[in-house]
DNA sequence: CGCAGAGTTGATACCAGTCAACAAAAGTGG
DNA sequence: CCACTTTTGTTGACTGGTATCAACTCTGCG
């Protein structure tokens, strides 16, 4: 898949203390050798292909996945079989936690592209955070932000139309972009039209609709999966619910 | 408000170890001693009135709390002042995990009617959880079921129509006054049209044509809050997309 | 080069939001 | 207890945003 394997393989290798994303994922807030012990139960280095799924609905829940790159849909699926996105998941972001509460997965997390996770067995986890308060502490945060994302999401489904869900959309991805330290103005979008459709409960074509119309109004430019935000301010003003401005209206008129 | 104070008093003092809530609740899983410790640090008995809230938004995290009687609403606030409703919650769910990402409330617990809590310090919770594994596995499945609600909500916002969205409300609704021994047939509904409209992302005026076409199509019945399902499997067909039967249709045409 | 998947664009229909008036219920104060 | 106000819920008419259906273009890839 990769020739440069041997290069990989030495980045794979590192520990927990010395991951990039340290700050982001469960190891934050603990250290030295309370950091090792964390580090000893991480099975790292698992390589995920493009459309691969981590785990299925009904899987008992076994271990919970940090996403090291590549990005990560997680879809339930309606009882007439169409996908619904529940969430999408950068780099640092824990997955898996859907399975919380009966101890089975309620839902698929599909690699968007080629991946690697850390994988993290659940019960070790939770055995050792019960003996290291400052995991535990952490665990519950990484929890919460995950309960936060979930409500952000409700927050842009409910009573916002379709070019502020899109906006929103936008400027959320950029906000995490820069969190783990990826261009939040130039980047190349991990997930289809598709995707973003059914995870912002439009139609396909509405999402294709108002990326064109962004573009117009000279506040994103976009090819494809391609996306540069020209104009961030009004990016925000848009997620806001704040209309277009007159210049863009009159060049809309045309 | 109710003469029967003394009586209602009484079953205010009891213990977890007595709660009809038990199963429900955090002690779910744990017996004997270690539920005494937990016990020890639950604060009970704290009224809250009609309109009250538990927290507001930006308030540390000092506590969660389990409805013992009553419902709450909480709600987010859009830039614009809108109240958003996350969820409602019902005797035996706790309230309050919104602060666990940053520590700080994101948004606010409402009291929908008169009602009582139970009041569990976080910190001591997380403590004594170290210290009982049974109890932090309990804490974790108890998060889990508020994540699974949230998906199952944002399963009712997402490319479902009106009445479909309502047929779910209703429908989970009858599912949780089962799951508290509540009658799920006749039941008064603890929230406004507003709320519920704010709940599922539609105008109060949407719900409320909904409720009555229910009605006409002798689904259910409806007297202002107090509901009643006449039929429930049709609830469910409706809920899952299905369009109302012949007879419901030409009733409908007169 | 040709194909399949992904994305764009256009025309049309319809669901649900909005505005508005009314009805019923629940408080409020004399 | 009744009149008054306020809140809550219902119903109707109209409009607009978005889904849907359909044709087309572009991109990457074997």
């Amino acid at each position: 898949m990769n020739d440069t394997a041997p290069l990989d393989l030495a980045r794979l290798r590192r520990s927990c203390s010395q991951c990039s994303l340290q700050q982001l994922c469960l190891p934050a807030g603990i250290s030295g050798p309370e950091l090792e012990r964390l580090d000893d139960i991480v099975r790292r280095r698992r390589t995920i292909g493009r459309g691969e799924r981590l785990f299925r609905i009904g899987d008992a829940l076994s271990s919970v996945y940090v996403a090291r790159d590549g990005a990560f849909k997680t879809v339930s699926l309606s009882e007439d079989g169409e996908e619904q996105v529940l969430g999408f998941h950068l780099a640092g972001e824990l997955i898996g936690l859907d399975a919380l509460g009966e101890g089975v997965h309620r839902c698929e997390a599909i690699a968007l592209g080629d991946a690697n996770v850390c994988e993290v067995p659940f019960d070790q986890l939770t055995d050792i955070a019960t003996q290291l308060p400052g995991l535990q502490h952490q665990l519950l945060r990484v929890i919460g932000h995950s309960l936060n994302r979930d409500h952000d999401h409700m927050g842009m489904l409910v009573r916002r139309q379709a070019n502020e869900r899109i906006a929103l959309f936008l400027h959320g991805l950029t906000e995490r972009f820069r969190q783990i330290g990826q261009s939040p103005i130039a980047f190349k979008l991990p997930m289809s039209r598709e995707d973003v459709a059914r995870y912002l409960g439009l139609a396909l074509e509405t999402v294709s609709r108002g990326f064109t119309r962004l573009q117009e109004d000279a506040v994103i430019s976009v090819h494809g999966r391609r996306v540069e935000i020209l104009n961030g301010e009004e990016l925000v003003r848009l997620a806001h619910g704040v209309e277009a401005d007159q210049t863009s209206r009159a060049r809309r008129a045309r």
